[in-house]
DNA sequence: ATGGCTTCCATCGGAAGA
């Protein structure tokens, strides 16, 4: 079982490459982040064409996330609990049955948290707050789970090229990766740091500046598994080439595969 | 960098992103 995280930064201008990746990659499950559309704007049609299941969680010009699975999905949540005046459209939770086993998959887009500090990056502590308080109760059911997404947290200084640059910002504060540490902690899996060491390994290249060019990247979408979902890890990595494509997202898929 | 792109929404500029 094949499983992506992709923030596509608008799924209506997004739809030609996502299929494409789709089409070539040939994910199980898709967690995408930034759909930047309400649900009625998502162009489902094209991606249950290419045999997916589609559940959104959308939202009118930001925000926005979606599961998509070529196998069943059930038991769906939409919104990360724990406050209910939280508006934005961020969290989404379903049940996936594999060929040889049921995965809890949740997909998460965090809170930027610019500019720090203020009010922005007070909601963005207080979500991962709520992220450790559901993360905490899934590992409880002691089953397969995968809790993925655009994290916007650089977990450590070789997860940027130019960490110096970012020693401000609510991507790398302390703060911010203080409260990663404390879900990780929980007994969670980094899948990326399962299979390399290496620095250099980005996820997200800013638009501005010639970044992709210099290769001046960042860490920040991550695949958090379960210790039961870590037992079963096969391989994992990031199909950094999309960045270079037609019209790409600034961030890229990554992906883990599971004997689930 | 008070933002060099890019998206969306709504008009022909502004918010938001990271």
């Amino acid at each position: 079982m094949r499983i992506a995280t992709f923030n596509i930064n608008g799924i209506k201008a997004r739809i030609d490459a996502l299929a494409e990746w789709l089409a070539d990659a040939r994910p199980d499950v898709v967690l995408l982040q930034e759909l930047k559309s309400v649900d009625d704007g998502v162009p489902r049609g094209s991606l249950e064409d290419l045999g997916y299941n589609v559940e959104t969680h959308g939202q009118k010009g930001f925000n926005g996330v979606a599961i998509l699975s070529r196998f069943p999905l059930e038991d769906i949540s939409r919104g990360l609990p724990g406050d209910p005046d939280d508006e934005q459209a961020r969290w989404i939770e379903a049940t996936v049955t594999g060929p040889k086993a049921a995965i809890r998959v949740c997909g998460l887009y965090l809170p930027n948290g610019n500019p720090a500090p203020g009010p922005k990056f007070d909601y963005k502590l207080g979500w991962m707050e709520r992220l450790r308080k559901r993360a905490e109760a899934l590992l409880e059911k002691e089953e397969i789970v995968v809790i993925a997404g655009d994290f916007n947290v650089i977990p450590e200084p070789r997860d940027a090229a130019r960490p110096d640059a970012w020693v401000k910002d609510a991507l790398f504060l302390p703060e911010t990766r203080a409260a990663w540490r404390r879900i990780v902690n929980l007994g969670y899996h980094d899948a990326i740091r399962e299979v390399t060491q290496d620095d250099g390994v980005y996820s997200f290249w800013d638009y501005q500046a010639g970044a992709w060019q210099k290769n001046d990247g960042i860490r920040i979408d991550h695949l958090l598994l379960s210790p039961q979902a870590a037992d079963r890890l096969v391989s994992a990595g990031i199909d950094k080439d999309v960045r270079g494509r037609e019209k790409p997202s600034d961030h890229v898929p990554v992906w883990i595969e599971l004997d689930a």
